[in-house]
DNA sequence: CCGCTCATGTAACTGGTTACATGATTTA
DNA sequence: TAAATCATGTAACCAGTTACATGAGCGG
């Protein structure tokens, strides 16, 4: 029945996903993923009706066709099995690789600042700085789509709003590292 | 010569790992992505290895054969045009896949909360902020390590810290809504 | 001399990606 | 009726992963 290999992360996501939703079809996991503010997944459908169909063979979800009319549908629902799968994924314990220093582009641009032309720094921080704000205002757009589903749905948004700040006050970090590194050169 | 495909971001960064240093082998590439705190990247050598090759073979960084006694040592240096490249790749302009909300597996995992047992969820909290503890210290070890070496490596550990923070502190926001749903449900 | 680290690589796999194909239904 | 969206999928690809292989040099 239920293999015991290890899942990806976008598998027990999605697990949860269904799980939430109660019911529901591959496409409209595809449509979660589409919107989240995160860009982690693309939410392709080579991806996502694969990966349903590996839950159902483990046991994790169970399908039935629903139809609206003569449009054929897949209705996937978590089994119990699935839960238990579930709650291992989300923890306690929490396993190691859950928790580490999240993968930040803009961090990992900052570190290599210097090898910018130094009329070109100042630039990159007013840039990012704009997008984030861009960022911000995709976290609301979604915050006001999903918020009332669920009452931890809520933490999301509160999440996102964290981050950009600290990502924000972390700029001005940068800005003030590059104003001490041209003291330095004068 | 130089290709014009996109590269992926693990390229980029390595090529500029590989500026950084002036001039480093593959293993010394290995070395630094498997000390990150971020694990994003496991910097094995499958993956390594041919990266280098490609990037060579894209004209953006050159290799030559040092040796220390029979040992032998391929040392790459990022050339003219692969630092045009990299540069390119942090911007400005940044692309925008370069700025999105960050993938954080703790938030997705809280995201279905809802699926433990009440009794669960506390246990959940208290096991992700000793986790992050454990992450605020392996920031600490790199930064002892590699902070000298650029002005712009404090940096990285700043954004750490801030990180670190801002998870910690959103984690006393899941307490208290663990606490108005408990609040809700008597 | 044994085991660890340095150092370079290959082979098999895999979980994602893009792009394509197909057909029903809705909307302009 | 044409275009967009709903809905389901497949095929080819690719950038990573783990695991393995090989050999030099070093410390106990």
């Amino acid at each position: 029945m239920a293999s015991q290999r290890r899942h990806s992360e976008l598998e027990c996501f999605v697990l949860g996903l269904v799980w939430q939703a109660g019911s529901c079809s591959a496409y409209q996991v595809r449509r979660l993923l589409a919107d989240s503010p995160s860009s982690q997944w693309s939410g392709s459908a080579g991806a996502v009706y694969p990966l349903l169909r590996r839950l159902e063979s483990a046991g994790h979800v169970r399908a039935r066709a629903g139809s609206t009319g003569k449009r054929r549908r897949r209705e996937y629902r978590v089994t119990t099995a699935g839960l238990r799968t579930l709650r291992g994924w989300i923890g306690p314990p929490l396993r190691g690789e859950a928790v580490s220093v999240s993968y930040d582009p803009l961090r990992s641009r900052a570190r290599f600042l210097a090898a910018l032309p130094p009329g070109a720094r100042r630039a990159w921080v007013s840039g990012a700085r704009a997008a984030l704000d861009q960022v911000a205002r995709r976290v609301d757009r979604w915050h006001e789509r999903y918020s009332d589903s669920d009452p931890f749905m809520g933490l999301m948004t509160r999440h996102g709003k964290r981050e950009t700040e600290s990502r924000r006050a972390w700029l001005t970090d940068v800005e003030s590292a590059l104003t001490s590194a041209q003291r330095r050169r004068a």
